[in-house]
DNA sequence: TTGTACGCGTTATCAT
DNA sequence: ATGATAACGCGTACAA
């Protein structure tokens, strides 16, 4: 919690004052020549600028321009955790995005629960970014007003924001398609002849759950067929969750055909507990998960029925929207894109 | 690429000069006031512009203290893609240990074979941050030398620098345990009865893989094992890999009773060929992989034998050592820890 | 087209 | 112990 003891005094860098002395003109005719849209500027000059800059190897002072100019060339992306391959790709598309943007990204983590969200959001107001970028995981289980409350001071201050996820109302929202996702994923199947679904979802309050859920039942509902429901604790969103609810399901209910998990990686548990059964993954019992997670490409490729989520898109939707100077009110929804594979194979 | 065409004008924020109104006092007063090693000031006085600070809102403009300062309170961290699971692993240490240290974490990715790095590192060097981590994928399959010239303009500013790998020799070395590690797992192996091991590696000029491959080596040589060596290249270090490599391996070498990977990843592919092989993961042929992913043990745990690469240390070390006025000469060398689990069963 | 002068919010130096 | 004032590096209105 210390500050660090000996702030590194940086030799001084070049400055803009000296590319000028070296270009033989004045500071501001320097910045204005380095400025790209400028244009009532002598060629002869620009070039001379230039190549002084490239010659004494002259960075800008994004420190000295914001404090300047009141703006800051930051972004910065706020997860629970980095290691969380679902955020990781969103927030890998937000840099990307933002780096296109010549705008420098920056990520910090709230923690588990996020407990420490309150005191990075602190922090991150102090470097004044242009946009704060909040990836809410899909299972939530802690409260987000305390955070929304120091965005919204951010807001006030003229700072924009953008929420992936559902759990708060401030800024450009952003929301992954877990409702239209899931009745077209319970419609695919019903197509390929499935017809005793069990879901295993999650318990909790987590808005994606719910709507995951919903969109489930009506998908089986336009098919007609009946859906039945196994909840795991947020905590058990795991592989072991996955293949313990599998085990159980298969003993209790006997008749089901496809077993839907709410993730991939409870999809490759349940997998697991499939063959431990000694049954068939497919003919006897298959298996489809959600998120098209590379992760579980990587692992299972190409086998595991899932629902691609487009998150590479969703970085750009949440920094795109939130710069716009135009606030598009509704909440932006993402595509979403059916990839039925062998773990679902077609029942005759 | 363009710059971003509006640049959002922030309201004016509550500066120190509001607090040191509300309170009464000057601003060098307050601005002492506020700073925590400060004691040449009156209790009273730091009270009243405590609590106008706090009854404002009030936070510190960070761009403006760096530019006053010439110290910035930012650490950036540079890894080629987030996604990758090691290097998310790495750089989430960083990222908390730096938050302790009150510094402000940003994370930039080099693109696919470090192709942006140079850009990145020289924005970063527009941020002049108190200190840059370079997290490098085992894997490093481009040519390190641009990146290492503008790291090195950047130490000359006064920046500290800090390597996890082993492709540069600048700043502070961390590398993770691919010699000993190896050395230990295959004694590991011995010990638990394996005689014939084949160790898929890859190509190329990576330095982690050729100190694995040295390891290994030595670990076989103290038991007096032959090994067997399979080359891959770089591109196919993943599960697909990994599956590929072991078919053959199964066919060509029939008295192969281990199968020992360079990474998490490449096993989770080789238990997948041993079964469709028809034959039995362990009695017939064990497999082994190495860095003990969270990801992998996610989707296997507990099962397969591995080497735990004490990843969480590194970041850790990276930053303190970096940090450390006195240059610490010698590479660091993280600890390792064998985990042999029921993928390598003890043979009769 | 170019230079002068001032402001951004903060810390550091010198008085008092 | 406190306050006035000068820096830090850069952008920019204004003047030339």
């Amino acid at each position: 919690m210390a500050a660090s003891k000996t702030p590194t005094k940086h030799k001084r860098a070049v400055t803009l004052r000296d590319v000028a002395e070296k270009a033989g003109v004045s500071v501001s005719t320097a910045s204005r020549a380095l400025t790209p849209g400028f244009t009532r500027i002598s060629a002869a000059v620009t070039q001379r600028v230039h190549d002084a800059a490239q010659s004494l190897d002259y960075r800008t002072n994004y420190s000295a321009k914001a404090t300047s100019t009141g703006s800051s060339a930051f972004v910065a992306i706020v997860v629970s955790d980095i290691r969380d391959p679902l955020s990781a790709e969103i927030a890998h598309s937000v840099t990307a995005v933002a780096t296109a943007h010549d705008l420098v990204p920056m990520i910090a983590g709230t923690g588990p629960r996020g407990g420490a969200g309150v005191q990075v959001l602190r922090q991150l107001r102090s470097v004044q970014p242009e946009a704060i970028i909040i990836i809410e995981p899909p299972i939530l289980d802690y409260d987000t007003s305390p955070m929304a409350e120091e965005l919204s001071r951010y807001v006030k201050e003229g700072g924009r924001v953008a929420i992936v996820g559902d759990s708060m109302e401030l800024g450009a929202q952003v929301t992954l398609s877990w409702q239209a996702g899931a009745t077209d994923l319970m419609s695919g199947l019903a197509n390929r002849g499935y017809s005793h679904p069990t879901i295993i979802t999650a318990d909790g309050s987590s808005t994606a759950m719910r709507r995951w859920r919903r969109g489930m039942e009506t998908g089986a509902a336009q098919d007609g067929l009946d859906i039945d429901t196994w909840v795991v604790p947020c905590s058990q969103m795991d592989r072991d969750g996955g293949y313990s609810a599998t085990k159980q399901i298969m003993k209790s209910r006997q008749s089901t055909d496809v077993v839907i998990c709410a993730s991939d990686i409870m999809a490759i548990g349940a997998m697991a507990a499939i063959r431990d059964a000694g049954l068939t993954l497919g003919p006897d019992v298959a298996v489809a998960g959600y998120g098209n997670l590379v992760m579980a490409d990587k692992v299972l490729h190409p086998y595991l029925t899932s629902v691609d989520l487009d998150l590479a898109r969703a970085g750009d939707q949440a920094l795109t929207s939130c710069l716009d100077p135009d606030p598009a009110a509704d909440p932006i929804v993402l595509d979403h894109r059916i990839e039925l594979r062998e773990s679902t194979p077609t029942r005759r």
